[in-house]
DNA sequence: TATTGTTATACTCTATAACTATA
DNA sequence: TATAGTTATAGAGTATAACAATA
């Protein structure tokens, strides 16, 4: 069994805990006197970072949930005026979720309560640090989707 | 704006994501032939990998959840033979988990897969990556947990 | 007929509160 | 009275199934 790899499966698995569990949503909301939960925070996140309106379809990919779970949020911060939705000029059955004013300054301030909880934890790391772990974590990411979409793809039987 | 750090927040989000949504377990689940539920395996990995048994509250705090969650889930792992459970000889209120031969062995099985993923994912990284990787993600979890402990520690007033 | 998104519903995981028993 | 754990309950987050509308 390959030790080193036990080590950094278990690291990730701790901060992944973190991450998830309530009290640190609710922290970080606190700390910036906002009353959003984690599911409207990371989809103001991702159409900050994205840069442009998204469609419902695209933000359930990129976010990894099914589209349902996107459209209730999405309904969540059109009704506090955080985001708005027009009709796809190109599909009619599409629509495209922007950000509103309001809700830019809104995922501006979610993603700078996100970024900070590492800035902080990193405070003490050499520049080189930091850059590898932002490059490795590029590179695991991307590979560790492949890989899981390849094999959602594939049929059972064709599994490893 | 860091970007850097940016990319580093961007990338975590996504493993984190990855790892949480249901079609991940589910997935390894059905490769290992097991039927273990997430907590379960959580449970199982943590008992493996400490060694000994151990406390339901010490499990709890090493998970990142409240107590109850633990005791539920060591509950169904004992109905399913996997775990027991002895009075603590040194303070009779606690507990002592620990896991059975055959919860050794699923255990073995859930860390596997569970590795599993991360093995493939940096099949192609050279030794060099992975062992940074090791390196500094361990350093984070370790930086990470340690902020947000003082943080939930401190009163409200406190915080920065 | 296939695809985009919505509505309705149910499930999984985790948290909080109230309680029991030992220290 | 403080602490370890349990029981009971509630909540957040996500998934699945059935449907509507456009392509």
């Amino acid at each position: 069994m390959d030790r080193e790899l036990a080590v950094t499966v278990a690291a990730f698995r701790s901060v992944v805990s973190t991450l998830k569990r309530a009290k640190t949503h609710d922290l970080m909301a606190t700390v910036a006197g906002m009353r959003i939960d984690q599911p409207e925070a990371q989809v103001l996140i991702h159409l900050l970072d994205s840069g442009d309106p998204r469609r419902v379809g695209a933000i359930a990919q990129a976010l990894q949930v099914e589209s349902p779970h996107v459209t209730r949020t999405v309904a969540k911060l059109e009704r506090q005026g955080l985001v708005e939705r027009v009709r796809d000029p190109d599909d009619g059955r599409a629509w495209r979720i922007g950000l509103t004013g309001q809700g830019g300054d809104v995922a501006q301030v979610c993603m700078r309560v996100n970024m900070e909880l590492f800035e902080t934890a990193m405070a003490g790391w050499v520049p080189q640090d930091r850059a590898e772990l932002t490059r490795l974590l590029g590179r695991l990411s991307e590979d560790m989707l492949g890989i899981l979409e390849a094999r959602l793809d594939a049929p059972a039987g064709q599994r490893p």
